[in-house]
DNA sequence: TATTTTTACGCAACCGATTGCAATCATTGT
DNA sequence: ACAATGATTGCAATCGGTTGCGTAAAAATA
């Protein structure tokens, strides 16, 4: 196992007696280079088994050709496929994706914030964690030009781009769904979170459905989660199943809300869909592997992985210094009625 | 939005009148500087907004303090909670990672594992390409003492860490187990893989639990499938069905194959675990959605996601020209019993 | 043939942090 | 009071590409 040094365009320029920065040109194909030249030192740094070193051009250069993500877990299947959204179009326009994890936690994401920008990433995209409540850590992209995309979980008031699906028309279209499936008391697993605020505005839909279809919206069929779990679900479904007359619907703002409704009503004897109706959100993989299917919201996660890395990759590629308002990206969604909101 | 120039040592220096070696040392901590200047200049550097250019440290120290990561897929629950593992124990020692996807192809793992070593990263965590038949593209790292940990998919024949399952052992477990549970005819999914040898290995541990139990190995009931997904193992999964007398068990070595199995047989009419008892693997979200639960076999992936990052990191302190063998860490698996496979 | 224009390449500074070695200052011993 | 020892800090080279500017050589024009 011999210690290969690193070979260095200065070991290039020395075996063919040709300057650095002439073999600096000629790797990339500059155009005061002669044809035969950069055959010469393509090949010979093929040989020799060049790598260039990203670090030294991205040192002087100041740019990196790496795009950072800052997410709250790779675990979620929404999230897993909005890395690979970035991921492959990154790729084709031959730009690195380091990616890091929040797991929604403020400090965490202060912490990966200045990381990311202590590797002088070109870009960021960023979904909020749960606890940001101040966007301060991301001033540091902004002022320096380095483009910034929030996505999905995006925070209120700040300049940037954003690339979203719109929740409130989402929160309104999955309990018109239901109501036309004939529901008239549908519940809401809700969350708590300012800054991101997609649980409220599908909370907002939700409450506008119910008044435009004339359904009296009752507060003890809203149930306020800490957090977004199965278990979490589990104990607001039991919540419901309490009732009295219990309800005949719910709109869970998350398909692992919706199965832990839908298991909980199978062990309570409750009927899914007979005598509960369901509709979830995201369109996991487990809403197909539940029985019965479940109806959901399709949420389109790989298409906005690759919205935002090409916001990111077009505006480096224009490089004019944006100071005019940043556009705000919003991605279709529509509801997917399978078993568990059958008529 | 002012062009803040980024903050260097320099600028700390210039503002207190020190060297920037001085500045570079006190930032650390260094023995040789006083605790005066030691917090004169943290709190200058704090009140300036330095923050460190990861780029220049890497490029004279020959460091980075990253972990390169290239594995096929983000959007694996077991990949994910790889990744998950890794970054954890990464973090704690103040490493970041980088992700790469090279989706099973061949030739994207070449393209990423140059852009790895062109990152210079300081190790780096693989699971192999499906395509994958050579290893000449990771020599690159072994050549240059940067440690390299296969994980799960790991070719043989190359000598460097390995964190694996005992997967001969894990298909001789769960195959027992459907015996135990009263099967006599056990179909068998397998897929082709030469360097990541993971399911010709379970099948071996499969057809040796039929012969200790003096059971006929049956060819027509061990189904080759191309690719590992949930339309492979309908197709499968049918094939089984079509048979005059159906087997009575199956050992899928992946909890999507089994799920599939589960829900084609409920569309055929087939009961399970009465007629036809099932056993995954990997203990994927899913199996605990699928009605019935699925038996499965455990995969201990952020386990060896810590175990993978532990030993790159303990590597890289050690430091030592580790020309030695390099040692494989075998984590364990367990059979989960749960109502596929009830008796 | 003399001169202008191209073409092709070299020189050297630069990006920002790190580090071996030299230098300066303060402190202690004699 | 002077040398010696130790505590602090400065100097300058270094890592490996990149790039503005200058120049020599070749080609085009007068």
């Amino acid at each position: 196992m011999e210690e290969n040094k690193h070979v260095t365009i200065y070991d290039i320029a020395e075996r063919l007696n040709l300057a650095t920065s002439t073999i600096s040109r000629a790797l990339k194909d500059h155009h005061t280079i002669s044809d035969k030249t950069i055959k010469k030192v393509k090949k010979t740094a093929e040989e020799m088994g060049f790598v260039p070193n990203t670090l030294a051009a991205g040192l002087r250069g100041n740019k990196t050709r790496t795009i950072g993500v800052l997410i709250p877990t790779v675990t979620q299947p929404f999230l897993s496929s909005l890395i690979s959204g970035i991921e492959i179009t990154a790729q084709k326009s031959d730009y690195t994706v380091i990616i890091m994890q929040s797991h929604d936690s403020y400090e965490e994401e202060v912490n990966m914030a200045k990381s990311l920008y202590s590797n002088r990433v070109s870009g960021v995209i960023c979904s909020l964690a749960m606890e940001t409540r101040d966007t301060a850590h991301f001033h540091q992209f902004s002022n320096n030009n380095i483009p910034l995309v929030f996505v999905d979980r995006v925070p209120k008031g700040y300049n940037t781009f954003r690339v979203v699906i719109d929740n409130y028309t989402a929160g309104y279209k999955a309990t018109k769904h239901l109501i036309e499936q004939g529901c008239i008391r549908i519940a809401h697993f809700t969350a708590g979170s300012e800054l991101g605020n997609l649980y409220n505005e599908r909370k907002r839909g939700y409450i506008e459905a119910l008044k435009d279809h004339n359904i009296e919206v009752e507060e003890e069929l809203i149930i306020n989660l800490n957090s977004v779990t199965y278990e979490d679900g589990v104990k607001a479904s039991n919540a419901l199943f309490d009732l009295k007359p219990i309800p005949d619907g719910l709109f869970a703002p998350g398909d692992i809300l919706a199965v832990s409704a839908v298991q909980t009503a199978k062990k309570r004897g409750v009927k899914v869909p007979e005598e509960f109706k369901v509709i979830g959100f995201n369109n996991d993989p487990i809403s197909q592997i539940i029985d019965p299917n479940l109806s959901t919201i399709t949420h389109p996660a790989e298409k906005m992985g690759k919205a935002a890395a090409d916001i990111i990759i077009k505006n480096l590629k224009s490089s004019k210094n944006d100071d005019d308002a940043k556009e705000i990206t919003f991605l279709n969604t529509e509801v997917l009625a399978r078993e568990s909101s059958q008529k």
